[in-house]
DNA sequence: TCTTAGATCGATCAAGCGATCTATTTGTGA
DNA sequence: TCACAAATAGATCGCTTGATCGATCTAAGA
């Protein structure tokens, strides 16, 4: 085995089973039988449980952070931009990487608080370009005036929920599902008159 | 103290500490010392460590339930009915049972395999209310034919983010966000040329 | 060939966990 | 007033946990 194979083989077991078993229920010596790795060596890679976590936290919500930050500087017109967010948001990083999404949401309370006030900062600035994007599109009038945090978190609550029931054996495929939702969120649900 | 006060108090300090915590970071003596009861009255009251965690989220589920249904019941048309439905789960039962509603996302997973089915059959009666309505009102074209399933996790899921982001300190109240987050999901938000 | 730093291993530690035990106190119906 | 079940308490059990230990193994440079 090459070098530094362990370290990715670690991290990949270690997503595995903190997106199955959860964070606190997984243990180290499940993290190493995984890898086919003694439990000992982990402390070689990783100062201690947490970093895995860690690592694996902040590694996916940068790899959001360049999707989204892609998109800004490539498209000019603000409506098509934010359709475009909203597409990637959803099939590149939230179904692609399904179980780091699922880890996020529901282990990053784990981190003790200085890696975690480093998550929320990476997650408050995700925020704040959809924040951006939303304010832009409202000067211009494209969109309702609806107070601004609300609408931001509810097309991230949306986007978010998407892997709490996604199926990739159901009928519809990724890009099926996000078209759905990019139409409830820009139209609403509602019947229009010119329809 | 009254009887049957004690299993009261631990529920609460059970609530208080895994919204906190998390569920495995809470121990049976966490819950005790809040509870200013010991370790082992615990097992009086209940079976194990697990049997609180179902308590608290099946008592909720059945609140939400009762909540959907009583509005189910009393109105009519069915655009008010699903307005009072979102308006209703997001601020008699998201907004103002937090702790639990959050419990649930995050914890769920940790009940044994018996509980959770029990819990998973509880969600899917709660989603189907959703669906039957929703159904309802794309026979009637009242709404958009966007795939049925999508349509009700979007509610859903816009719904179930509220927690993560309200504060009761906040420049709106819970009604003004529940307004806006309708005004989102019905009328979209895109302007029409009509506004 | 020798040296050295990194990688790997099995054994083990101290701490904390859920759960149980036995003993005592409390409250209530006869 | 007595009897008995429910309620409470502290001590403790057996086990698992994250983490560390000293001992080997490996490979690359001098």
């Amino acid at each position: 085995m090459k070098q530094h194979d362990a370290r990715e083989r670690l991290i990949k077991a270690a997503i595995d089973l903190f997106y199955k078993k959860g964070y606190p229920a997984t243990t180290i010596r499940d993290i190493g039988n995984k890898a086919n790795i003694s439990t000992s060596v982990i402390y070689h890679y990783f100062k201690d449980k947490e970093e895995i976590l860690f690592e694996i936290i902040q590694l996916a919500g940068k790899d959001l952070f360049k999707i989204l930050g892609d998109i800004i500087d490539e498209v000019d017109d603000p409506v098509e931009c934010l359709e475009k967010m909203i597409r990637a948001h959803m099939v590149d990083w939230c179904l692609k990487r399904k179980k780091e999404t699922k880890i996020i949401v529901t282990d990053h309370a784990y981190l003790t608080k200085k890696r975690k006030d480093i998550n929320i900062a990476t997650e408050r600035e995700l925020y704040s370009i959809y924040k951006r994007k939303l304010a832009e599109l409202q000067e211009k009038g494209l969109i309702i005036d609806a107070d601004l945090t609300v609408l931001c978190f509810s097309v991230f609550g949306i986007i978010a929920q998407s892997i709490r029931w996604y199926r990739d054996t159901g009928p519809l495929s990724k890009e099926e599902v996000a078209q759905n939702v990019i139409r409830i969120l820009l139209n609403g649900i509602l019947k229009s008159e010119n329809e």
